[in-house]
DNA sequence: ACCTATTGATAATG
DNA sequence: TCATTATCAATAGGT
């Protein structure tokens, strides 16, 4: 596969030799990670080059693969101290690793995957299942999303009350103001256009800067507050 | 490199996942060996196919490449021999023990479990999830439902057709029975006792014996396999 | 297990 | 080592 045929044997030019080696090498490490992934099998590769440089791979690790080698072999490992220390902990990573492996099985169960092979019975019961979880996960999200409306429909009458607090104030503000200014255009009655400038207005300069609204306040707060589900959504969206 | 592409992710299908773990491990040992060959290297393959069986290569051996692969493990870590070795073992155990909390919890989510603490979001994600497993599962049920009809509708047209084959020998030995009973009633025509007995029945008892069924078959078969659901839902239980 | 269209790996080259 | 590309090899899907 190349632009030409190759006779597999020992390449004698020692440049071209590295530079296959580093091909071929790292295409061998993706065709075991490949296999490992689409076969869910435990592979483990070690190379060495001719330079006695190491190369290897394992999806799980090196060191397991040899272990449960050397297990299957039911040989002893030349280097491997096996006392009992290392034995308990090999047990407990293989009864660990069975675990995880059974439970895999049973959760890509219930992602929908690997079904075949299970009866009409079983099918039944993971669908239960299912329709159980599901039913429970939306009512555990309805509950959140309902907290969360009442959470914010009590800020929104809060503000609310806030607000007409403030309607009030603004009110009397504008009262005092209008005394003030009777009192104030009261002493310079003789002016009579000044006094129309003003009413044109409504309001006096001061009262306009402090409340650059006040208007469109003069209609009261039935229609601004009737629906706070605005402010609702936007609440929603912070989480 | 094949007719199609595929996503390099565990193939659920077991059939498939095994024919291919087949052709990629003998395609992997392939080039293990020739990358040895051709760059003069040491390799050391070692597969673990899904249910367990060891997969082997090497130009030299197995263990002897683990030997080396150890002993230059060690020289990059000259640190107490004995303890490692436990101590990777308890690196392994730990790590095992953490992945299976993990997919205990997502399993645990997966089953309506410990939703609390899940966001709006989670919540809606797990939902969607589960909706797609649901309908995966119904699918897959749904389909053996239909295969086991099928096959029942399929068992039962060829009961019917034997069972046509069995009338049309019935009618016949019937036939055959009533010109018997002729020519005996005829030389015997004297005894009017006899032949009452035999005509009560309706059969010789030759033909009782071959079909015991046969007083129900005097009708016709039309009303009798009209509907095979009975043997559809008996058929659905074996399984 | 075999077949083959198609994709993937890589030998040659710069 | 990196990029390109013509070419062959591996293999996915089907029988």
């Amino acid at each position: 596969m190349g632009r030409g045929k190759i006779v597999i044997r020992r390449i004698d030019n020692s440049t071209s030799r590295q530079v296959t080696f580093s091909k071929r090498r790292s295409g061998l490490l993706k065709k075991a990670k490949e296999l490992a992934i689409l076969c869910d099998a435990e592979v483990g590769v070690v190379i060495f080059s001719s330079t006695g440089k190491l190369h290897e791979f394992s999806n799980t690790s090196v060191k397991s693969v040899i272990d449960r080698y050397n297990k299957t072999k039911e040989e002893l490992h030349p280097l491997g101290n096996s006392t009992s220390e290392v034995k308990f902990w090999q047990r407990e990573a293989t009864m660990l690793r069975q675990q995880l492996q059974d439970l895999q099985e049973s959760h890509r169960q219930m992602m929908g995957e690997e079904l075949s092979g299970l009866t009409v019975k079983e099918l039944q019961t993971l669908e239960n299942q299912l329709e159980t979880s599901l039913c429970g996960v939306r009512v555990q999200k309805d509950q959140l999303l309902m907290d969360e409306i009442q959470d914010l429909n009590q800020k929104g009458k809060l503000i609310h009350q806030e607000n007409m607090e403030l309607y009030r104030k603004v009110n009397l503000i504008h009262q005092e103001n209008t005394e003030l200014q009777k009192k104030v255009y009261g002493t310079r009655d003789w002016n009579g256009r000044k006094r129309n400038s003003v009413l044109t207005n409504g309001l006096g300069i001061e009262a306009n800067l402090q409340v650059p609204v006040s208007l469109q306040l003069s209609q009261p707060q039935q229609q601004n507050y009737e629906e706070p589900t605005e402010a609702t959504k936007l609440g929603l969206q912070l989480h």
